[in-house]
RNA sequence: CGGGGUGUAGCGCAGACGGCCAGCGCGCCGCGUUUGGGACGCGGAGGUCGGCGGUUCAAGUCCGCCCACCCCGACCA
């Protein structure tokens, strides 16, 4: 590719809306650019940065067995509300009406679509187990992108979907994917630490999200200094303290003035939060006839509430039924009987509220709670006796430091970018659309489903994120957009361009496409823009290189260069690729 | 959705108190010089000043409404 053709140009200045590095190096060095926000156009160069990491995509997906097909973008509402998901994604998935009228919407995801064509397909025992796979446009009307390429509302997704007869079918899929999945980020020259996940809306049993290690990121994960665990925040356990054994003392009435928080009326009993019991007011809303309800989580003091854990204690109690949770105004909770900043279960109307409490409570006595009257709390309230909970649960977050969870190490916590995800789904979306298949001894059973995905364009910007410089992008050779840069520079007697039109013909002709430099540009210009780009290999025909006997060679990561004569160029190139190669696989 | 910020040429920005033809740097076009780490000179092109409405003799500048984008939070496979 000549650049003097090539579409894009570089940037000197660093557009404004660029915060993060791969954000500023996509845009300066003319990978991207914004069309909205989290829309992006790729250009020429991402592209073909974009074709590599699918092409490795496709190759890894073949080791396990996957088929690839295409499925739509726009789908009919139908298997969505067949399904419940149109209700559950409310405002992140794009609606519209299509000429007749009906309900239509962009894919946020194909498991519907999975579903309804195993409905179709698959009828025996005979044809399991099958993965199948795109690399697809998404469309989520997140609320709020960022971070360039990070956190997009279009984007392209490497997904793939298991069809099993059963469980240990989907078991031994999800391990393949697993091991599938880290290939591909090691050949993308990509760090990754895999953590257990929240199935979220995805439902499901287990699942496992790629995480992408990097301050810029956005989940928070707690890692184990001493043993495999690894999980994120929203799921994370860990090992609550043992409060010390006491008798259960009777209740008694304390005036607190002024202590609304658990800080204050530590600090006004002069106690430690640990001996006190906190009340977290939400409210939960519900799927479409039934009205919002209360849900009152209560914790010892010194802890915090985990919402992901706290909504998926109450998934069984609500039937499924919660569609997100909010924080409750003061009226609400004035509403069921409790006190805004001296609230606590005890007196409260059980009707109105579901009482969730963490599972330290049983075994923590005697805390200081709310007496659910302004300026007043009670000392030595336990749960179960002096109140009772609907649901007790897990549902305080890990911090960083807690201990951990399976050993007797400490919980780390590191910011990650999720690059990837598993899920083991079951029959959920397969029992809901009705795809069944028939068995040997003839009887029809659920199609088991297990759904993993990738984001391609997330991944493309993580990897720049970690190889980068201050003067621009050094691809991994696995991805990078051509393979060598050629850099010609204009002579006085033209001995520069007729070498370098040669070699540029030469590499054509063996197949090795570079990124051609023929502008008419100053060296400074040319060499600025070849470290802006990032191509691993960077040969320079000049004067100087020419008079030193050849062709200047350098690694965009390392400052040697050396001079290789016309004659070897070619094969110096190809060894200089296969070391790139190698070099590559060994990350 | 809450809080904060920004919208002036392709990019980065300046344009007190309202006042004639809206500027600067980079980039872009032409000519010349230069030619190994973002050259120099001369000459050019390029603008609905985010939009709509208002105040005024006069609005990029003041007022109102709206829109877009960015950041923090809420949210989120």
């Amino acid at each position: 590719m000549r650049m003097s053709k090539l579409f894009s140009a570089t940037l000197r200045d660093v557009p404004s809306e660029a915060e993060i590095t791969s954000h500023q190096l996509l845009l300066r060095a003319g990978y991207i650019r914004q069309l909205g926000a989290g829309i992006y156009s790729y250009l020429p160069l991402a592209q073909r940065v974009i074709a590599r990491i699918e092409n490795i995509m496709r190759e890894e997906m073949a080791t396990i067995g996957g088929q690839e097909l295409k499925m739509p973008v726009v789908h009919p509402a139908d298997v969505w509300q067949e399904t419940g998901r149109w209700d559950q994604f409310g405002d992140e998935m794009a609606r519209f009406k299509d000429r007749t009228g009906h309900d239509m919407v962009l894919a946020v995801t194909h498991e519907e679509i999975v579903a309804d064509l195993a409905l179709r397909e698959i009828q025996s025992y005979r044809q399991l187990p099958q993965l199948i796979f795109h690399i697809q446009t998404k469309f989520r009307d997140d609320p709020r992108p960022r971070a360039g390429l990070i956190r997009v509302r279009e984007f392209t997704m490497l997904d793939s979907y298991s069809l099993d007869r059963n469980q240990a079918g989907l078991d031994e899929q999800y391990r393949a994917h697993y091991e599938a999945y880290f290939r591909i980020f090691n050949r993308c020259g990509l760090p990754v630490r895999s953590v257990g996940s929240d199935t979220g809306i995805m439902g499901g049993l287990e699942a496992h999200e790629f995480m992408y290690l990097t301050p810029a990121g956005e989940d928070t994960l707690l890692f184990c200094n001493q043993c495999e665990y690894a999980a994120n925040r929203q799921v994370a356990t860990f090992r609550k303290p043992d409060p010390p054994a006491e008798m259960l003392q009777p209740p008694e009435k304390v005036a607190t003035p002024g202590a609304a928080t658990i800080a204050e009326l530590a600090a006004y009993l002069q106690i430690s939060p640990a001996q006190t019991a906190k009340a977290v007011f939400l409210m939960a809303e519900l799927a479409d006839p039934l009205p919002p309800r209360m849900v009152f989580a209560v914790l010892r003091g010194d802890m915090t509430l985990n919402e992901t854990k706290l909504v998926n204690a109450l998934g069984t109690a609500s039937s499924g039924a919660i569609k997100s949770l909010r924080p409750a105004r003061d009226d609400e909770i004035v509403a069921i009987g409790a006190s805004p900043g001296y609230a606590s279960p005890i007196g409260i109307d059980r009707e109105k509220a579901w009482v969730v409490a963490d599972d330290l409570l049983t075994r923590a006595p005697n805390l200081v709670a709310g007496a659910n009257e302004a300026g007043f709390h009670l000392r030595n309230t336990n749960l179960g006796r002096d109140y009772q909970a609907d649901i007790i649960a897990d549902i305080a977050q890990a911090e960083d430091g807690a201990p951990c969870p399976s050993c007797a190490g400490t919980l780390d916590a590191s910011r990650g970018v999720e690059v990837g995800n598993i899920f083991k789904l079951g029959s959920r979306y397969t029992d809901a659309l009705g795809a069944s298949f028939l068995d040997e001894d003839g009887l029809p059973r659920s199609i088991i489903m297990g759904s993993y995905g990738i984001g391609v364009g997330r991944l493309m910007a993580c990897i720049a994120e970690e190889h980068h410089d201050d003067q621009g992008l050094i691809w991994p050779f696995s991805v990078t957009p051509y393979p060598l840069h050629l850099v010609m520079l204009s002579s006085r007697d033209g001995s520069a361009e007729r070498e370098s039109e040669a070699l540029y013909q030469a590499l054509m002709d063996a197949g090795l496409e570079p990124l051609y430099d023929d502008r008419e540009e100053r060296a400074g210009v040319k060499f600025k823009d070849a470290d802006l780009i990032g191509i691993p290999l960077r040969v320079t025909v000049s004067t100087r290189s020419l008079q030193s006997g050849g062709f200047e060679f350098k690694r965009r990561n390392q400052e040697e260069r050396w001079i290789v004569p016309a004659e070897d160029a070619l094969a110096v190139i190809r060894a200089e690729i296969e070391k790139l190669e190698a070099q590559n696989m060994g990350h």
